[in-house]
DNA sequence: ACCCAGGCGACGA
DNA sequence: TCGTCGCATGGG
């Protein structure tokens, strides 16, 4: 598995992973692009470099530690499995086709809660910001000028004073308020993934500053529970425009998840006014 | 000036 | 259970 070149491992085939898509979907706020056409990012407190080569993508984790990317990228789901649910309505057929290679990333779930309650009434370009601000602030250095996201134990033990240099608004005494609550337990990530995904989505959201989006995306992004299906101002307009009335999202079954992000992906791609990008 | 952004909680009907 | 509002901030 081993590349010839650098230090390079091959993760996949670019058919199966589009670096692009998935990191341009909306799900992360943590890797840009950079010279010659190589994403670095982060997950964590873990850096990586990671490109396309031909018709594979490589990867070059600082420390070696590639069963970890293995994972973070979803490599042993087959997505194909999955496109026999999504056939009608029509649009939905489109999205998915559009979206082919997007991964559903597996995300810590600490930093899939955190960055989603940031991402409250905000752009994703300013979301990236916050974020940003909030690792090299809080984090500590990781390499690759990059920066770990800072544990919940950490932010803890702040004020909403201390996170004024986010300039995160009124959502700093969100983010605090679910950091006591996993430091004190109330919020128990490993009870939570134990759970039946009704159950553990009521559990969430009677955390004050987490309602259904928000504590949806943490259940599809930071557990990985792939039934989950968020709903925000643009998946309710795709909805509305392009769905049966009163359509059931459960009707996707165990990939709910997945026909979201191609949809919304689809929609800000072609409907958008806004791009993903900073201008 | 006004409107919007991967919302949420409080409040009133 | 429903709609409406203020919340803090920045960009178009």
């Amino acid at each position: 598995m081993r590349n010839s070149e650098k230090t390079g491992y091959v993760l996949g085939s670019a058919e199966e992973l589009n670096l692009q898509k998935t990191f341009e979907c909306g799900q992360c706020f943590r890797w840009s692009l950079g010279e010659n056409g190589v994403y670095f990012g982060a997950a964590g407190d873990k850096c990586l470099k990671i490109w396309q080569e031909g018709g594979q993508i490589i990867c070059n984790a600082e420390n070696g530690d590639i069963s970890f990317w293995r994972n973070y990228f979803d490599i042993d789901t087959d997505y194909d499995d999955s496109l026999h649910c999504f056939s009608e309505p029509q649009y939905l057929k489109t999205c998915a086709d559009f979206g082919k290679g997007i991964r559903i990333l597996r995300q810590e779930p600490w930093e899939a809660l955190c960055s989603f309650i940031i991402s409250q009434c905000n752009n994703i370009p300013r979301i990236k910001k916050i974020i940003s601000t909030m690792c090299s602030v809080f984090g500590e250095e990781i390499g690759c000028g990059l920066y770990s996201f800072p544990r919940p134990e950490k932010l803890a033990a702040l004020s909403e004073g201390d996170l004024a240099p986010l300039r995160c608004g009124y959502r700093a005494a969100y983010i605090l308020n679910a950091a006591r609550a996993v430091c004190e337990g109330s919020l128990n990530f490993e009870e939570l993934s134990t759970m039946p995904s009704e159950e553990a989505f009521a559990e969430v959201k009677k955390i004050h500053g987490i309602g259904d989006k928000v504590a949806n995306c943490f259940m599809l992004y930071g557990l990985h529970r792939m039934d989950r299906f968020p709903i925000d101002v643009w998946m309710k307009r795709a909805l509305e425009r392009h769905f049966p009335k009163n359509y059931d999202p459960s009707v996707l079954g165990p990939y709910a998840g997945l026909a979201q992000q191609y949809i919304f992906y689809y929609a800000r791609t072609s409907e958008g006014r806004n791009n993903f990008e900073c201008s």
